[in-house]
DNA sequence: GAAGATTGATGAATCAATCTTT
DNA sequence: AAAGATTGATTCATCAATCTTC
């Protein structure tokens, strides 16, 4: 991947501007820059958690574990936390039971559900892949807190109108 | 997917001030927020263009073409412009060429590489799929212009700060 | 019948290796 | 040797279908 003189999504911009007037280029422009944040934030992260095994799909997983209170939790429920499918879940615990972070275990009260448990390597390198995080800034450059925290609030505005949860003021 | 009841980035953050304290985390819910959000818009903006054979990456490469002073470029450079690899780019005109908006021709001066030319047929769908997302205000929901607006402004100084493309007032 | 999880198949993205031309 | 593009292999994510248990 190359290097660019000029940012091209300014450039995009005004051709919008100049093809189909000036109401949808703020949403265009908006839309592409989430998708090259997310394109740049995800390489940066990958690279620093490869090392620790993970990729940052695994490393969210892992660390709802680590969060959990007793170190567990059903399949199905970190399908709707991390919000992907089923399949992705499967896939993920595959990831982190054959690096050794993670055991599955039947479920003790139903019989058709999975238990995963974190493992004292899983968390000993939640708390290391957490520092490598850390050390780079989330990937999130020299923006300070106050920016970091409009991103969030911004795009909080854009879940809640997704229906992603209830909105709290609502 | 199912349903969540409660803000999970900012249950995350809850978790995270308690065992490592305050300062990681704006970085650690402006990643996880842009993760979420890319995730979010990218379901949409295919959803409403899988009716023109498009995905979002396809129909950013037609409007590359569509916007190109020939209505052709070389493979190559529109690889540095949309920031993706160049098998990336072999694959995204594939899938153009498959559904007939777009032609292979060799380059006259430069017998390696390929140009890529947008047809009649791309050129209209590409007006097609740009009415489309217009009609979902490119997935950005109930977010006004002021909002949009900032949140460009933002990743802005991420990409820059990335090197993605040098800084205008550096 | 529906919930929970897994398997096998498909589509998209990157990587390494290859081939041609410069 | 380096640039431009493609092929084949790997990874990841989702989808449809299946199997067990509720």
């Amino acid at each position: 991947v190359g290097e660019l003189s000029f940012d091209p999504i300014a450039e995009a911009g005004r051709h919008w501007r100049r093809h189909w007037g000036r109401s949808a280029v703020p949403a265009m422009m908006a839309v592409t820059s989430v998708m090259r944040a997310q394109q740049l934030l995800l390489a940066r992260l990958n690279d620093a958690l490869e090392p620790h095994g993970l990729t940052f799909a695994r490393y969210e997983a892992l660390m709802l574990l680590f969060f959990s209170r007793r170190g567990s939790l059903p399949l199905g429920k970190m399908g709707v936390r991390l919000q992907v499918h089923p399949t992705s879940v499967t896939n993920l615990i595959d990831g982190l039971e054959k690096r050794g972070y993670v055991t599955r275990s039947p479920h003790p009260n139903d019989r058709r559900a999975t238990l995963a448990t974190i493992t004292d390597a899983g968390r000993a390198t939640a708390e290391q892949a957490t520092t490598a995080l850390n050390e780079i800034r989330f990937g999130m450059g020299s923006l300070k807190a106050g920016e970091l925290d409009t991103l969030t609030g911004v795009v909080r505005r854009l879940r809640i109108d997704a229906g992603d949860f209830p909105d709290p003021d609502g």
